[in-house]
DNA sequence: TAATTATGCAACCCGGAGGTTGCTTATGGC
DNA sequence: GCCATAAGCAACCTCCGGGTTGCATAATTA
């Protein structure tokens, strides 16, 4: 049973929090890039060019993929990945919120200052 | 001398990554929501409440200082933080311009497909 | 001035994140 | 069937992030 409110945004907060952190990393944020052309591209593509290893990409894209930002599709012996774009909305979303709250607060402190 | 593109992008994506990661923690988004309000508020009041020491709230907040999320102003004895919007509004932007390149991407496909 | 309150600073602990190496297992092409 | 290629698995290393404790310092207030 949840309790209106709290719990609920805390399972949110949750979820927001994971999603930052995945595309809190530099290495990431260049997969997504590579990946936002729209063509799902294999781990060999991805590593290429990069200065790590294929595992160390791969655990990357596990970290993208657990937090929603990417799937992976076995296609004969190489497996694909591409950008899933549900939770760049949900990013935006939350960023709205805050951005919201923020320029209401301001607002509320303005007409405060000029009554 | 930049070369143009390639490097100019890559310093921004790892401004990106630092804002990405400060929120990548759900403490630290519990104190970006409790600071939204608009009224700036102490390292103890920001305490209340939590089950984590004043110190680590401390660390915390100054994360969100360096990657420019907050800011603390001293007065008297206490150290008030107050939200800066900033990096909220840079972050919309790398997620717009993500969400932008994944729609032409698709719109491209579709006309390909169609065609 | 003495006691209280709000912070700052530093050392320390622990677990997990990022990365590597080495080996095994599938697929595909010849 | 054989060889090259793509990927998975597992162990290991190192370092930093989140957290704590203990003590020192500045600002209030009685």
């Amino acid at each position: 049973m949840l309790r209106r409110g709290a719990s609920r945004a805390s399972g949110r907060r949750q979820v927001w929090a994971a999603i930052f952190a995945a595309l809190g990393d530099e290495t990431r944020l260049l997969l997504v890039a590579k990946l936002c052309g729209g063509e799902p591209r294999s781990i060999a593509q991805l590593t290429q060019g990069s200065q790590l290893t294929r595992q160390a990409i791969t655990k990357h894209l596990r970290v993208l993929e657990s937090a929603g930002i990417v799937h992976g599709m076995r296609r004969g012996r190489e497996n694909l990945f591409a950008l899933d774009p549900e939770p760049i909305q949900e990013l935006k979303g939350y960023l709205d919120l805050v951005a919201g709250q923020w320029d209401q607060a301001l607002a509320r402190l303005k007409a405060f200052v000029e009554e």
